[in-house]
Order: structure tokens, then C-alpha cells, then sequence
DNA sequence: ACACAAAGCTTCGAATTATC
DNA sequence: GATAATTCGAAGCTTTGTGT
């Protein structure tokens, strides 16, 4: 993977905290109680809460919306711009019946059957944020557009021989990494081999995702240190949040800090890594 | 037959890659 | 730059396994 390319889009992290939000509590009960109010008006909530939304899943809420919006267009010319938010429940079921039932890419292929699943969780994001009190997951009113995704997901499979995952990837072989050092595209024969080595090795050993973590990652986050008696070794000192350790309140916590040690050629499974962790339920 | 644990599926949000 | 497909991690359920 080469870092030299950036798209604009890549360029959301890191946030920045407002620290207006620290307000003192004896400032807002002094005076100003109108002016506090005003600042924090429901406006400014919502902003507050959707600048943490993820950008990933935003883009794909709206482009699965399309989807939607195309099919009901093309069946029908009085549901351009139709606003969904305002159907009945069983009109809407009925729309969605159809749409997982006839849905076909852009090309005219099928799709594969997890893909018209994803737009159905999709269309649900979009009522949620736009403060809908329906859930066509669980709602009896959607009973039958459920059904028909599920036949639809059978239909695919069984007769269309769909869902086999044609493009999964599997993970490299030995032999495939060792290649890749002899042929020098990995190592340390300059800049640009040496950054794809290293974003390799944290990937593997820190487990980093492929491009979110190596962006977010800060100089002085990974310090090299060393035991008296041990090997040097890479000790991952600040984490900056991942999809799944963002803070939350009783979210999952590292019970250590990674380390990449220095082995010569051998590996060794850290210390810590042999004993059993015990989670809390 | 019962209780409980372990294994296995499903669901959801999110991130990524591939392709055109 | 949008679209399509896949992958990942966690949580919640459901099924299966096992000891008594």
C-alpha cells in the first residue's frame, strides 16, 4: 500500500475537542441561564452529536438512499422525490416489498444477497436520523417487506448461485511475505519501502486497521523502549480510538500495552499474550 | 430431565477494497 | 466520486454439548 496518494476524503481525522462544552457550573447558575440555554440550543445538540457520526457509514446511508430513491423512480414517475419520511407504514412496506424484491444494479445484474440486506438496514439509519418512529426491522407493519427480503435472499442463493463471496480475499502465506522482503518492496532500502514495512509490522502485530489507525497515528504514540535484560522493543503507548475502543462507557479496554519486539528471526508471542484474560460480563 | 457452558448464528455499525 | 461487495468486532440470541 502506498501512502503518497491521499483523497480529500481520507482527511477527517483527528477531531478537535470544543472545549466551550466544559461549561463551569457556577457560571451557569450565576446568570446568563438564557444565554447558556440559547448556546446549547437543540440545533447546536444535534450538530454536536452528528460531527461524531462516522463518515463511513454516513456515505453509505446516503448512497443506499439512491438506490432507493432510483428504483421507486424507475417504477413509477409520481415517486420522484418522494420523501419516505411521510408514508404510512404499509405503503411504505409495500414499496419495500417491491424494491428488495426487483432491485438490480446499475448495470442490470443481480445484486449479491447481502448487499440488498445492508440497504434494508440503510433505509432504517435513514428513518432513525430523520427521527422516524418506525423500525422496519422489528415493527409488525414491515412483517411482509421482511419476507420478502428473506425469500429474495433464498431466491439468490439457491437459484442464482449468489452469496458464495466471488471476491473474498484470504490472507497472505509465508511464502507470499517472504517474497515480498527479497523482492524489496519490503525493508529498508529507502523512504518509501521503509514506511510500507512499518505500516506492515504495525498492522500485524498492533493490529492496526488497514488505513483508519495508520492515519490517526501521532509521532510519540509508539515509543521504542527496552527491559534490562530483554530486547528492544516497540511499545504502543497512545491508542486514538477504533471503531470498536472509542471511549464508551464500559467499552472494551486493553488490559496491556501492545509490543513489538526485536527477534532476529525468530518470533516470540509476548508474555502477557500466554495468559488467559478474564472478561467481565 | 435439568442446568449451565460453549459454540454458533445473526444483527448492527463501521471500515475497507475494487471497480468503473 | 459513486457504487458494489466484503470484512471486522461486538453484542444478542439460539442451539448444541456435557455433567449430574
Amino acid at each position: 500500500m502506498s501512502n503518497e496518494e491521499h483523497s480529500e476524503s481520507e482527511f477527517y481525522y483527528p477531531e478537535v475537542e470544543n472545549e466551550e462544552y466544559e461549561t463551569n457550573f457556577y457560571q451557569f447558575h450565576d446568570d446568563n441561564v438564557n444565554e447558556y440555554v440559547q448556546r446549547n440550543s437543540q440545533e447546536e445538540i444535534d450538530i454536536f452529536i452528528s460531527e461524531k457520526k462516522s463518515v463511513n457509514t454516513v456515505k453509505k446511508t446516503t448512497t443506499d438512499m439512491n438506490a432507493f430513491d432510483r428504483y421507486l423512480a424507475e417504477i413509477n414517475k409520481q415517486y420522484l422525490n418522494l420523501n419516505i419520511l411521510y408514508l404510512p407504514a404499509q405503503e411504505l412496506d409495500h414499496l419495500l416489498s417491491k424494491f428488495f424484491k426487483d432491485i438490480r444494479k446499475l448495470n442490470g445484474e443481480k445484486y449479491e444477497p447481502g448487499t440488498i440486506s445492508s440497504f434494508q438496514r440503510s433505509i432504517q439509519r435513514f428513518l432513525s436520523d430523520n427521527k422516524s418512529q418506525f423500525n422496519i426491522l422489528r415493527d409488525k407493519e414491515f412483517e411482509m417487506s421482511r419476507q420478502v427480503l428473506a425469500a429474495k435472499r433464498k431466491i439468490l442463493v439457491n437459484k442464482a448461485g449468489k452469496g458464495n463471496k466471488p471476491n473474498a480475499t484470504r490472507s497472505l502465506t509465508q511464502e507470499e511475505e517472504d517474497k515480498l522482503f527479497e523482492c524489496g518492496l519490503f525493508g529498508m532500502s529507502g523512504p518509501e519501502v521503509l514506511q510500507r514495512t512499518m505500516w506492515w509490522f504495525l498492522a500485524l502485530h498492533f493490529g492496526f486497521r488497514a488505513r483508519d489507525e495508520s492515519r490517526k497515528l501521532c509521532w510519540g504514540d509508539i515509543q521504542l523502549q527496552r527491559n534490562t535484560d530483554g530486547p528492544e522493543m516497540l511499545v504502543w503507548l497512545c491508542e486514538r480510538g477504533t471503531k470498536t475502543r472509542n471511549g464508551q462507557e464500559n467499552g472494551h479496554q486493553r488490559s496491556f500495552q501492545p509490543k513489538i519486539y526485536a527477534t532476529g528471526s525468530e518470533s516470540h508471542r509476548p508474555v502477557e499474550m500466554s495468559k488467559a484474560i478474564v472478561q467481565s460480563k
